[in-house]
DNA sequence: AATGAATGAGACTTCATTCAT
DNA sequence: GATGAATGAAGTCTCATTCAT
């Protein structure tokens, strides 16, 4: 009557490799979890996931695929949408919904730079950052480089509201609405001083 | 009679293990720095970091311990001040500053956060963070959540500052007063609100 | 009704399999190749090869079976004839025709002498060249240590014609026939000394 | 009283991983030959051999670079001196004594090709291989091709003395003097149609 | 003040093989 | 006739650490 009796879990082998590794990714760091640990917690051999996945960074590189397509699809709408305060508005909308589904990910991408950067992925992950603020700070190219700051410091802003606070307030949901606000402002005024 | 009496000799030793160690751990990561590589850089065995330091761990708590004195002190100076918008903006100028002092250092805090949780220093440097926010939001306790954020943006605000628009824009220090611009602007939003 | 009976299907993939997999030990040794390779080039799973093979063991003694049959004929046959010097021209023709035929094999047999003789099939290996050479050598038991090493180095010569020489020279086949020459040569000599 | 007590072994380490490990690569084969069996059989940890060598391959490097050297010299000198056939003699005199000293890694070469052939050190003795096969034929680069291969056969026939007739033979001093004779026959009869 | 030698634990990875379907 | 999923054993290698000298 289990809801994961082992007839059930017949095929999403994968999909579970997937969730745990993301959890211990988050809890530990990439580098600290083993895949021993990961099997382990899964009740399969090490090998098992090397059937499904062909290297340890394998599976984090799926899962970035996974749980970034929203952003990429984001960056495509955004990309064919004039440059308006509304269109950056739902930017951050939309980028901070996306990080509170897969807050593991975005957790893991924050407090693991320093891995990531050694990684394939890292490049991508670097690049759609950039896409992302020039979007936020597109039509101003010229504008005062404090501008510019502030629209980095917009996309920060949401990052930090979920990985900092959400270690110390009440509601997480709440939080995240306190930091949306406070990113739109940021680029509320940088956009109006274009 | 040698010109360079022991004393300085040993200090010489284990100045230049601290200061290989930061690199490497700010470039590769904690983890993925091993005492080897370090040894190597240094032409030393690694035997020699042994009598500096005792563990691994130790060459990074000894990191600590002499870089981040400064943010102490000014946590100390600030605590026993009025919580005047002031004294938040001195707080924000001196610790862009020291950020500026010991660029690997926050490089390497913002980019390991999660080897820095498994390592005891990880405890301090939390509550280091807490405390300059603290500071940052004192006098309204209960102020709306958005305040607080703004805070913690500040903060994050600089720390985006040094480490993402360095690698893009010309004049690191042009950029460091931008950021130190636009956290001021979030804690005098702030405080204004109270 | 169709086209390929299953019979033949079965000898298909069973055959394709034989080829890859000699194709593969002979380009990089039998230790170095594995079935997931074999299988890969082959377009199967692993499993699949099990189903024709009941070990990788298997594969190879099933390919020597096939490969070595003339070299077996020849020597039931050599031994029914009488040892002239003819006979044993004879012998050295058709072995050396063998090797044209079978040549992947040979180079496997030659370059993975280690691995052959951990194998059970080593042994046959062995037996067959003792009894090439017994040929070779037979009517002169007593005849001096030069004449029997010889014989040997007239199969060796066989061998080195093929293995060593085709990374040098031009026509494969032309080398073949002064490899056959020399060899000849030599069990003349041998022969006539007796 | 034993002659390799702990006290005597010390300093000489490297020099027993070397000759452990050219016994059982010998025996086995080198992929079949682990480090864990060296280790065990030297009485040591797997990661006392990498103190002294950096990978597997870099410990089969050492004994080529050790046990090959009078190889190397033979061939300067050879190529410092006239064409003669008593040059031609006095190269497979050597090369044949050469053998007889570091047998085990002869038959290494002899038994292992394909292994050798993927490793770094295979290009080294390939070209070593034809170094001395050059030396054997230098004077007669049109002869006919069947002298060309009588060259080579010269060689493969000190190899094939060593390794195969061992096995069966009594004297291998003896069988050595025969292979020899055997080879400068050849080149002799190379020489002689140039 | 530092080295040389070694260890024990554990990392990632690959392999031949099995078995239910 | 073949696959999908998994295993157990083993492989090479790296790491932080120790200790006698």
């Amino acid at each position: 009557m289990s809801s994961s009796s082992p007839q059930q879990r017949r095929g999403d082998t994968r999909q579970r490799i997937q969730d745990v590794a993301l959890e211990l990714f988050a809890e530990q760091g990439y580098e600290k979890t083993s895949l021993r640990e990961i099997a382990e917690r899964l009740g399969v051999t090490k090998a098992a996931l090397y059937y499904h996945f062909k290297t340890k960074e394998d599976i984090i590189i799926s899962l970035f695929e996974d749980l970034t397509r929203p952003i990429d699809e984001l960056i495509r709408w955004a990309e064919e949408q004039p440059r308006t305060l509304e269109m950056k508005r739902e930017v951050l909308r939309r980028y901070s919904e996306a990080m509170a589904g897969g807050a593991s990910l975005y957790r893991f991408m924050q407090e693991n730079q320093a891995s990531l950067r050694e990684l394939t992925i890292g490049e991508t992950v670097k690049k759609r950052l950039f896409a992302l603020v020039d979007l936020l700070r597109t039509g101003q190219e010229d504008a005062p480089l404090v501008d510019q700051v502030r629209c980095v410091s917009a996309l920060f802003t949401l990052h930090a509201g979920m990985m900092f606070l959400q270690h110390v307030e009440g509601d997480p949901e709440e939080t995240r609405q306190a930091a949306l606000q406070v990113a739109t402002d940021l680029i509320t005024q940088a956009h109006g001083q274009a």
